[in-house]
DNA sequence: CTGCAGGCCGGCG
DNA sequence: CGCCGGCCTGCA
């Protein structure tokens, strides 16, 4: 167990449930189980700590405050889009302390690709299948968890091997983007170092993954803000809150009006409306 | 039984 | 080009 002191605004549970990651467990002490890419954690917040228990406690300081991005000032971006308007306003203000958690890029490209006209339990059934089937066991806890495989893992599973994992018409998809990454015909890294627009375009070359899907593995696992995922939840709100509707609108608008961090600017809104009701 | 969920693809006008 | 039907799966 180590003992990390929150220096800047923190909300676990937010940062946790607003939907960027799937495969979390909640415990009945309210503290969370979650499964990152090499080891298993349990984490709780109290008086101002974070608590974190893990299977595997080598740099697992390190290792949370990257995953959480503790390290990150938040009130540069806070600052820039509470000026904006006021809804934006009272959804930073509300929201403080949701921190965008850096995801393992190739679970979250497999994941989005999976998350197409799919429910969150869906999605996170699929996930645990094929974790289960292809990914190392961990025993934590006296719980037994899976860690999500690797692309190399995955080389040798089929089509009809995915969709046994529960994942539908996705199977190809998942399977062309194994297939190009063992090939080495995408490489996971150059995402950090293109800038946006190109990063987008690229991520959108391959089947399965459109604006939506590649707008979100660029938030969630390359820290680009300046994308704007639109989804039908995006579109619920910006109509009702903005009176704005399709996509097109909705996306100059974002542009418009909350620039490079209109990524985060969405996490906000979501988060706000989600929990505000 | 239909409809639909954090979209995307492919075909058609 | 934009538009629209269909799609795995599980659940209401």
């Amino acid at each position: 167990m180590i003992k990390i002191k929150i220096e800047k605004p923190f909300k676990l549970d937010d940062t946790i449930t607003c939907g960027q990651i799937f495969r979390f467990f909640k415990q009945e002490n309210d503290s969370y189980d979650v499964i990152l890419k090499d080891r298993v954690i349990n984490v709780y917040e109290k008086g101002g700590f974070l608590y974190v228990s893990s299977n595997d406690e080598k740099d697992l300081e390190i290792i949370v405050r990257n995953y959480f991005d503790l390290d990150n000032d938040y009130d540069v971006i806070n600052n820039y889009l509470i000026k904006k308007d006021d809804k934006i306003k009272d959804a930073v203000l509300f929201s403080k302390g949701l921190n965008m958690i850096k995801q393992d890029p190739f679970e979250t490209i497999m994941e989005y690709i999976i998350s197409a006209n799919n429910g969150v339990p869906q999605i996170a059934s699929s996930l645990n299948n094929i974790a289960k089937k292809y990914g190392k066991k961990v025993i934590f806890d006296g719980k037994e968890y899976y860690l999500f495989p690797s692309y190399k893992d995955l080389k040798d599973v089929s089509i009809s091997d995915f969709r046994s994992c529960k994942v539908g018409f996705r199977d190809k998809y998942l399977k062309a983007m194994v297939d190009k990454l063992n090939k080495g015909e995408v490489n996971l890294d150059e995402f950090y170092t293109l800038d946006t627009a190109d990063a987008l375009n690229k991520l959108m070359e391959n089947n399965g993954i459109g604006a939506k899907v590649a707008s979100c593995i660029l938030l969630f696992a390359y820290q680009k803000y300046d994308v704007f995922p639109i989804d039908t939840w995006v579109k619920k709100i910006m109509k009702s809150d903005y009176n704005i509707e399709g996509e097109n609108k909705i996306r100059k608008f974002a542009i418009k009006t909350y620039g490079k961090y209109s990524g985060l600017a969405i996490q906000y809104l979501f988060n706000y409306s989600r929990n505000n009701k």
